[in-house]
DNA sequence: CTTGACCTTCAAGTGGCTTGAAGGTTTACC
DNA sequence: GGTAAACCTTCAAGCCACTTGAAGGTCAAG
C-alpha cells in the first residue's frame, strides 16, 4: 500500500464545481472562459460533464491571477495561444506588465484628482443650506461648478 | 439697437451637433441620455430635428460633470426627477458624494496594492531568462506566483 | 440640381461576466 | 427501489454606458 496520500501525480479528475471552489471562482465564469477560448476545452465524462485535472487547476489559477493584474481576456488568450504554439511569450508578457504599470499609475493619479474634487464639493455641500435662496439653486449647482467636465480630462476611465 | 450681444436671455435654439460641441460630448451620447430618461425630451423643429436651448446646455453640463464625478446614470436620473418634482435633492446628493468619496479611496488603495504587485513582478520578470530551464516554466509562472488571485481581495473592481 | 454635412431611427456590438429557464445526472437517504 | 436535493448541461438575455453601423430624410452652398 502507501499509494498516493502525499505526492499525488495521479491527477484525480474533478468536475466544474470542485475546480471552481478550489481556485476561488465559480462554474459560470469557467464555462464563459472556455467559450471565449481563454481556457481549453476539457475532457468530458460519459454523461457529458466537464472533467478537469490538476494542470487545469494551474491554468485556471493563472487566468485568475492575470485578470487580477488587469490583463484582458484577449491578452490572456494570446499568452495561452503562444504557449501552446511552443513560443514562450515572455517578451509579450513583459510588455503587458509594463503597460499595466503605466496605466495603473495613470488611474491612480486620476482618481486622486477626482477624490480632491469630491472632497472639495462635499465641503461646499455641507456649508450650504438646502435651499440657498429663492431661486432653485441647490447642491446640484455645486456639482455644475466642479472643474471636471470642462476641458482636458477624458471622461473615460473611471469605472 | 444694443440688442443681445452681451446678456443673452433670448435662448437661441441649436441643434444636437452644436450643443454637443459646446458641452464637449457627442450627438449619440446625448440621444442615449434622452432615451434613458437622463435628459428631458427637447423641442423639435418642423423637420423633426432636436432643438436645444441655453438651459439644456446647463442641464447637459450638469450630467457630464456628475458622470465625471462617478455618479451612475440611474443616480443622475434620480436627481433630475427629484428636482423636477420640486424637491431639492440635497441630502441625496450629499449621500452620493460621501459614498463616492469612500469608494474612490478604496479604489485608490486597491490600485496601489495592484501597482506594487505589478512592479514586483516586473522586477522578477526582468531578472529571469526567457527560458529558465528545460521544462516550460517562463514568466507566466511568475504571474502564477503573484499573491493576487488567492484569498481575500475580491476580483471585482479594477476595470 | 447635386454634393456634402447635417439630422433621424433602429439594431447590434463592446467587455466580463451574471442570471435565468428548462432540462439531464448523480448521490444520499429511507 | 424511489425520490429529493444537489449537481451538471445548453442557450438566451441582462448589466452598464456607450459606440458603431445601416438606411434614409433635410438643408445650405455651389
Amino acid at each position: 500500500m502507501a499509494t498516493n496520500t502525499t505526492s499525488q501525480t495521479s491527477t484525480r479528475p474533478m468536475r466544474i464545481g470542485e475546480i471552481a471552489e478550489r481556485v476561488g471562482t465559480d462554474a459560470p465564469t469557467i464555462r464563459f472562459y472556455e467559450a471565449e477560448g481563454v481556457l481549453p476545452k476539457p475532457a468530458r465524462t460519459e454523461a457529458g460533464y466537464r472533467s478537469y485535472t490538476e494542470s487545469d487547476v494551474d491554468r485556471l489559477r493563472f487566468v485568475k491571477q492575470a485578470r487580477a493584474l488587469g490583463l484582458s481576456l484577449a491578452e490572456i488568450r494570446e499568452i495561452g495561444a503562444a504557449r501552446e504554439a511552443g513560443a514562450p511569450p515572455c517578451n509579450y508578457v513583459r510588455s503587458l506588465l509594463s503597460r499595466r504599470i503605466t496605466d495603473t499609475k495613470q488611474q491612480i493619479s486620476e482618481l486622486k484628482l477626482l477624490l480632491s474634487d469630491l472632497e472639495a464639493l462635499e465641503a461646499m455641500s455641507l456649508s450650504l443650506p438646502d435651499r440657498p435662496s429663492l431661486d432653485e439653486a441647490c447642491i446640484c449647482h455645486v456639482i455644475e461648478s466642479s472643474s471636471l467636465g470642462d476641458p482636458g480630462l477624458n471622461t473615460k476611465g473611471n469605472s
